[in-house]
DNA sequence: TCAGGACATCGACAGGCATCGATGTCTGAA
DNA sequence: TTCAGACATCGATGCCTGTCGATGTCCTGA
């Protein structure tokens, strides 16, 4: 739309992310863009032991348990939690390659150029 | 709704982030949680000068004026970026402070344990 | 074998969101 | 004053999502 003689401004540089890298980090930041998803991962991360069952979880929050297992499922779903059951037991933790991944973009020149 | 005596893990540390926390920065992630406003930031913020005005924008996706406008719109309430009209042309700049306000997020200890 | 508990799944509902075409607003130039 | 272009806003539409109650599945202990 832009005439190249009309330039309202340099050219943009090409050190931008691709539309594949976007499509690809986006499905994580979209899990994470939620405060109880958000919170979740925190305490499970935060726990002790690095990661952290459901019934315990379940306390942590004012929601139903049938909500609570829709955003671990989200949240395992986009590759962010493992899941293991042990007995009766469902145990959660954090994928940290998942999460480094999320947080090497903040620090990749095509989003912080200082 | 776990008994003390038949816990099934011990109990969840508190260095989690608290909910207010969580409902400060799930907007900022939220505005990001989406392919063409990843884009549009890294654009943005791998610009030569800092900022991009709309028209460039516009070139570079397949989609509607309204609908990068929208998206521009969008980042702009969250806080993310800056508005400056000159003239005819509207530039948008990303703020390093909110962008760092969520990457310390993935440096935190409430979400990287290592 | 059976009962109870932990967790997942289902169906439903309300609200949010990405996208579009059409239109409005503002600015600079003729 | 008028016109064209840059950008925002509006209204509509179809899809996605957070939440719930109800139900299903699986495991353990009696």
């Amino acid at each position: 739309m832009t005439d190249p003689g009309l330039a309202c401004c340099t050219p943009l540089s090409g050190t931008a992310m691709s539309a594949e890298q976007a499509e690809q980090v986006a499905p994580l930041l979209k899990a994470l863009a939620d405060p109880v998803r958000l919170r979740l991962v925190s305490l499970i991360a935060s726990s002790a032991t690095g990661e952290a069952c459901v019934c315990d979880l379940n306390d942590a929050f004012d929601l139903t348990q049938a909500t609570i297992s829709h955003h671990l499922k989200v949240l395992h779903s986009a590759g962010l939690l493992d899941r293991d059951k042990r007995g009766v037991w469902v145990y959660y933790a954090v994928r940290p390659a998942a999460l480094a991944a999320v947080a090497n973009l903040f620090q990749a020149p095509a989003l912080m150029p200082s």
